[in-house]
DNA sequence: GCAAAAGTGTTAGGTGTACACCCATGA
DNA sequence: TCATGGGTGTACACCTAACACTTTTGC
């Protein structure tokens, strides 16, 4: 490549990530101490530099599989944070991304190499720069696609229960949902497989498996179908 | 600012915009031609590189103003591209926004004077690198917004017609409504100021100027009103 | 046998959708 | 007077939301 544009200025780019977890009717925001300066040792989301050999979706895996032990992670980007004194430090321009994790596929050990930790969503603190704004331009857009996609997914077991299913919604929305009306409709949308076993961790009578089948949702929708709620 | 940083790479910024307007019933995007290698002369979105005095804001306004000659206009961010080798010439970062402007403000000169000119968005050919999908995203975007927020009068003058609105919609949405429907609804609304006046540039009658509250909508957001189509 | 969670149908009210005719005016 | 686009109301189907009791089983 020829060097074009030698008469522009560069900057620093990072990637924050904004790792989201489910378990027993909560969702989970991972959170980390900052490991340099400026402002090393507070609460921040976890995040990298972007190096010039990778994609952002490479660096975004990179510091997830860093910090978490996990790949082939569901993420979308968030948005790019660019305010001239976001950071402390210098200039950084931030992409954000979110991932949506099984908690059973987690990796506790990594967790405290890190001093990272599973924090309640709605009990987090401050976090540095920008990055409350991060998380909850984050839940904003969980919430508006949660409702048209079936994004929830990632953050359960390959099986479920619909119990389960439901609290997930009921804490991305932050409302209580009827049983029944609930399972409804989630069953009427034909893309769930219901399992012969139990769970009957919750309960002595035990709540049926289900599993998301996405080749009949694809399906679905290439017949125009759409997911809603 | 101490230099925390200085083992880290740094990147070309740039940020491409996406500028919208409307009118005869059809949408339509500002196209110019590159005015610098490579791909000198291509097809391309409004773009420049970020300077490190800017916000990403600024730097879209400047390129806005300088394109377009208007200020003050709704813009959104769509998103960071960042693949390796988007960029033909060297590694560019981009930040791509959208802007919905009224077309009546629009100043036909700097049109010129830049060889940029409307295109008809279902009738766009290949632009350079990645901004045909940049283009596709915001579609999609403005699909997902327009129905739950009220963009769309960012694209119509302060006073339009309820034909007008109702056009702008099914441009938006490729498909047709039915006039009564729309009306009933979006009236129902209760945010839209009926004027004495008529836009009789279209038919002999005569179609009700309205206009766009803000206060009111905003003052019904406030009690938990949700816009929608 | 009882506590605790899983599972199951029906109804009323509201919302979306389809549909056809009259009105005002300029030419 | 006629052609053109603007404006209006109703009926039906569908979807949503509210609601209470039975089942299973470990203790």
């Amino acid at each position: 490549m020829a060097p074009f544009y030698i008469e522009q200025e560069k900057f620093f780019l990072s990637v924050d990530c904004i790792i989201l977890g489910f378990t027993k009717g909560k969702l989970y925001l991972l959170i980390s101490k900052r490991r340099f300066e400026p402002l090393k040792d507070r609460d921040t989301l976890m995040g990298g530099f972007l190096r010039s050999g990778e994609n952002l979706e490479e660096a975004v895996s990179r510091v997830l599989y860093e910090y978490t032990g996990i790949k082939d992670v569901y993420m979308e980007q968030v948005g790019t944070y660019g305010k001239i004194n976001r950071d402390v430090g210098e200039r950084v321009i931030s992409v954000a991304y979110y991932a949506l994790i099984d908690l059973e596929l987690f990796d506790d050990e990594l967790c405290k190499k890190h001093h990272a930790r599973w924090e309640e969503l709605d009990k987090i603190g401050e976090l540095i720069f920008d990055h409350n704004q991060m998380v909850d331009d984050t839940i904003a857009i969980l919430r508006s696609k949660a409702a048209i996609q079936p994004l929830g997914f990632n953050l359960l077991p390959e099986k479920f229960t619909l119990p389960q299913l439901q609290s997930l919604y009921e804490a991305i929305y932050q409302t209580t949902l009827d049983k029944r009306n609930f399972r409804k409709k989630i069953l009427g949308m034909d893309f769930l497989e219901k399992q012969p076993d139990k769970d009957k961790s919750t309960s002595k009578r035990g709540a049926f498996y289900y599993r998301f089948n996405k080749e009949k949702y694809d399906q679905l929708c290439r017949k125009g179908y759409y997911f809603s709620l």
